[in-house]
DNA sequence: GTAGTTATTTGACAACCTCAAGCATTTGGG
DNA sequence: CCCAAATGCTTGAGGTTGTCAAATAACTAC
C-alpha cells in the first residue's frame, strides 16, 4: 500500500468523469426516443450498422454489437416479425443468412440515424471553437480504435 | 425531400460520431471486467454512486440511476445478497429504506471506481495536451448538465 | 464419403427494465 | 381524532437483452 500511484491522475482520467455522466444521460434521453418508435437500444444500434445496400450476414452483425451470435437471433427475430429486416440466405453457402433492411425498415432507419447522431444538448450548446476542438480530439481517438484490434 | 437541411452538420454532430462509438467500445471493455468482479453494470454503477458515508434511499438511487424504484428493489436485493449492501430503515420515516456499503462493499467499491474511472485506451493513448484540452471542453459540456435540469 | 468445421438456432437461465397493483407508513384536512 | 390522500418500497406480469451449451444444417478437406 504505497502512497504513490495516486499522486496525479492523468487529464484523461478527470475527463473520463464527463465523458461517462455525458454518455449515460444521453443514453437514457436516446432510449427514451427509441422507445416511441418502438425500438429498444439494441435493436436501433443494429438497424444503424445494417448497410442498406448490402446484406449483411448475422455473424458479422454480431461482430458488430459486441455480442454473442445466438442473441443477434433474438433481435433479429423482432426487427423481422415488424417487417424491418429481411433474412436472406446467401448464394454460394445457404448456411450464413443475410439481413437486408426493406423499404420500411430504411425510413425508420433515417429515424434512428436521425435520432442517435444528435450530439447531447450539453456538447450542443458549446461553442463553435470547443465543438471543433472536441471533433478534431475525439477523431484522433477514435484513430487509434482501429489499430488497436 | 428537399436538398436543404443537411447543408452543413455541426461540429458537435461529427464529434457525437466518435463520441458514441468510444462509449460503446469502452461500455464492452468495462463490463467484462466487471464480470470478473461478478458484478453487472447496473450493480457496479449502483456501488459507485452510493456514498460511503451517508446511507442513501432508495428512491434517491433510483433517480441517479435514471429508472424506476421498482427496478432498484431488483438490484438491491443481488447486491445484499452477496452482502455488499445494507437495508436499512430511515428513524424518523419508517417507509423509506437507505441502503448502506458494507466493508466489504466497499472493498468491491474501491476496485469499480478504479476501474470506471479508466479512460478508454484510445483516449489515455492522447498527447498530454489533447487530454487536458478534452478535459476542459467536456467539464464545460457537463457543467452545461446540471442547470439544464 | 466421412470427419471436422462453421453459421445459425434453440433452450435454459439470469439480469434489467417498465407498468400496474398492493402494502405500510406518514401527512393533512375535517 | 380519524380518515383520505400521498409517499416509499415491493410484488407480479411481461418483454428485451445477454450468456452458455447443445442441436441442426451446410460446407470443406482428406
Amino acid at each position: 500500500m504505497t502512497v504513490q500511484a495516486k499522486t496525479r491522475p492523468s487529464p484523461a482520467h478527470e475527463a473520463q468523469k464527463f465523458f461517462f455522466e455525458l454518455g449515460m444521460v444521453q443514453r437514457t434521453k436516446v432510449g427514451a426516443r427509441l422507445a416511441e418508435l418502438g425500438l429498444s437500444f439494441s435493436q436501433a444500434h443494429a438497424l444503424r450498422i445494417l448497410d442498406p445496400d448490402e446484406p449483411m450476414p448475422m455473424s458479422a452483425l454480431a461482430e458488430r454489437l459486441f455480442c454473442d451470435a445466438s442473441n443477434v437471433t433474438g433481435i433479429a427475430d423482432r426487427l423481422e416479425v415488424r417487417g424491418l429486416v429481411r433474412r436472406q440466405s446467401l448464394e454460394g453457402d445457404r448456411r450464413v443468412k443475410a439481413l437486408t433492411i426493406t423499404p420500411s425498415g430504411m425510413k425508420l432507419r433515417e429515424q434512428v440515424m436521425e435520432l442517435m447522431s444528435q450530439p447531447p444538448d450539453a456538447i450542443a450548446a458549446l461553442s463553435e471553437a470547443d465543438q471543433r476542438a472536441l471533433r478534431d480530439i475525439l477523431a484522433r481517438a477514435a484513430a487509434h480504435l482501429r489499430p488497436a484490434d
